[in-house]
RNA sequence: GCUCAUGUAGUGUAGCGGCCAAUCAUUCGGCCCUUUCGAGGCCGACACCCGGGUUCGAAUCCCGGCAUGAGCACCA
């Protein structure tokens, strides 16, 4: 009883705090691609909150900057929320919202706490990092408003002028000083063209809409913790409701591909196959390689929303995953590389085996070796085999080392005798791929009850858990999972 | 350089002043079971960044140091 309690209590993520009734809560993916692992933490995590506490998840493309977004990452990441299981009350879209953000920065110039700055950047910044004011922030307001209209219609070249949110010009943090609001951008957008030109910088566009769409509570990466003192100036600015933030630390996920345009490219180079390339780490990649999406929620709900730094661990996020699947994955001998023996001596060979081990009654795959008594083994258990002497093919019968190899009884008992058990197949067997992570594959052979198999994935015996893409006669396409 | 955040086993987490010679999961090692190096069972290994202080008592509070990470973009 007392031992439950204390799991239960494990297992979950921490109250948020302020919690009045319901929470509006919500995650703003960029539309440069589809998700990645990495961003799939934010997903889980709102949703989380808002099965907890009732309320809506609301998705929103934030889609300010033309030159790096993919037009069909709208919809792919939607889908991807789908697979995942992320509920979303409804979805927007910031390119469908220039309005809002224009009529409030004009509010913003007309208090005084914004400015048009025609400086160049790089002095602009140089004088921010010198705690002085450049020429444009003490112009009066009439002026700005002018600069400001005339900014919206188009009257500037590109880097010619942008609007700016003041703070505290003095402030001891370099990164909270002023921040832009709103700049030029020519480059057409793949939803609107080129009918703006004045574009919403992340933290205009993200304070206004999390302020209008009535977030209670907003979870995301530590990254933004300055971001969000410079979106607090906007909230104090107009006198809006703070939501209750929380910044979790950031991931370092190893040994796969994450970056976005990386990808892009590679996958335009032809290096890569698509988006759901197993060498990437893109949702898409990990649900083809069998990933079920309760791991990754339970991965990042144990992960918690600490503000440390953490490591990603694929050991972790394996395990989880093979204790959803090991029950249901049915059971079969693929032999990588094979190398032939003829088996000399004994009967007909006959034997069988479950098609999973604790599940019996789920059936089993008959063996009839017979005629030529030919069969299979893998490279590497073929060099063990020449080594050890003695071997027994699992569920069939035992052998000794020789071309042919002889027939050697059907005693189990010799495993006891320290003997090992190994997979093999026999000659009516299907030619079988297996695609793993690296973008290597190995080539085999898979017993041909595979064919009769329902259910995406299976564990090869000895080998690791496999997700089957394509079952023909003419052979069976895999992809790696884990051990 | 400045600013902010964080430091519990290999990894992730629990604990947040006494119940902690520190939880759970994973990992690794051993044993049992098993005709898989899968699953299951049992046992074991590994941690409170360092130094001061407060206190009867600190992983837990305070200060300093160190380390790590992030930001200082007309990206998000």
């Amino acid at each position: 009883m007392l031992v439950r309690e204390k799991k239960e209590k494990i297992h979950g993520l921490p109250d948020l705090e302020n919690v009045e009734g319901k929470v509006v809560m919500r995650i703003a993916p960029g539309p440069s691609g589809p998700l990645h692992i990495g961003h799939t933490r934010v997903a889980i995590l709102n949703d989380e909150y808002v099965k907890r506490y009732g309320g809506k998840l609301i998705c929103r493309f934030e889609d300010t900057n033309p030159d790096k977004i993919e037009p069909d990452a709208y919809d792919m990441i939607k889908e991807d929320l789908e697979w995942l299981g992320v509920n979303i009350d409804e979805y927007a879209v910031q390119s469908e919202r220039f309005q809002y953000y224009y009529d409030i920065t004009r509010k913003l110039i007309e208090m005084g706490h914004g400015y048009m700055c025609t400086c160049d950047g790089d002095e602009w910044r140089k004088m921010k990092e010198e705690m002085r004011p450049c020429p444009c922030r003490d112009l009066p307001v009439k002026e700005n408003l002018e600069r400001f209209e005339r900014f919206l219609a188009g009257g500037y070249g590109d880097g010619e002028a942008v609007a700016v949110i003041k703070t505290a010009i003095d402030h001891p943090n370099p990164a909270i000083r002023d921040f832009v609001a709103l700049r030029l951008v020519r480059h057409p957008h793949p939803k609107t063209g080129t009918k703006y030109v004045a574009y919403p910088m992340m933290n205009l566009s993200v304070t206004i809409d999390d302020h209008l769409m009535g977030m209670t509570h907003v979870i995301r990466g530590k990254d933004h913790l300055n971001n969000t003192l410079r979106q607090e100036y906007i909230y104090d600015y107009l006198g809006w409701k703070k939501p209750v933030f929380h910044h979790y630390g950031l991931v370092n996920i190893p040994d796969t591909v994450l970056k976005t345009s990386l990808i892009k490219q590679s996958i335009r180079d032809g290096e890569y196959t698509g988006w759901d390339d197993v060498r990437t780490g893109t949702v898409r990649a990990l649900r083809r390689r069998g990933i079920r999406p309760e791991a990754i929620r339970r991965y990042w709900v144990e992960n918690g929303i600490k503000p440390i730094d953490i490591q990603f661990s694929w050991d972790n996020l394996f395990a989880m995953n093979r204790d959803l699947i090991d029950d249901k994955a049915d059971r079969y001998f693929f032999v990588a590389d094979p190398v032939r023996y003829d088996i000399e001596g004994g009967d007909d060979l006959k034997g069988r085996a479950p098609l999973h081990p604790d599940h019996p009654e789920r059936g089993w795959r008959e063996y009839h070796v017979g005629g030529y008594k030919t069969v299979y083994l893998s490279e590497a258990d073929s060099l063990m085999f020449s080594q050890a002497g003695k071997v027994r093919l699992k569920d069939l019968c035992n052998i000794s080392y020789g071309t042919p190899a002889v027939y050697d009884g059907n005693d189990v008992s010799i495993l006891k005798e320290g003997v090992r058990a190994i997979q093999w197949v026999c000659g009516e067997s299907v030619r079988a791929e297996v695609l793993m992570p690296d973008g290597t594959s190995v080539k085999g052979l898979v017993e041909k009850a595979i064919l009769d198999g329902k259910g995406d994935m299976v564990q090869f015996e000895r080998f690791g858990f496999v997700r089957v893409e394509r079952r023909s006669p003419e052979g069976v396409i895999c992809i790696f999972a884990h051990r």
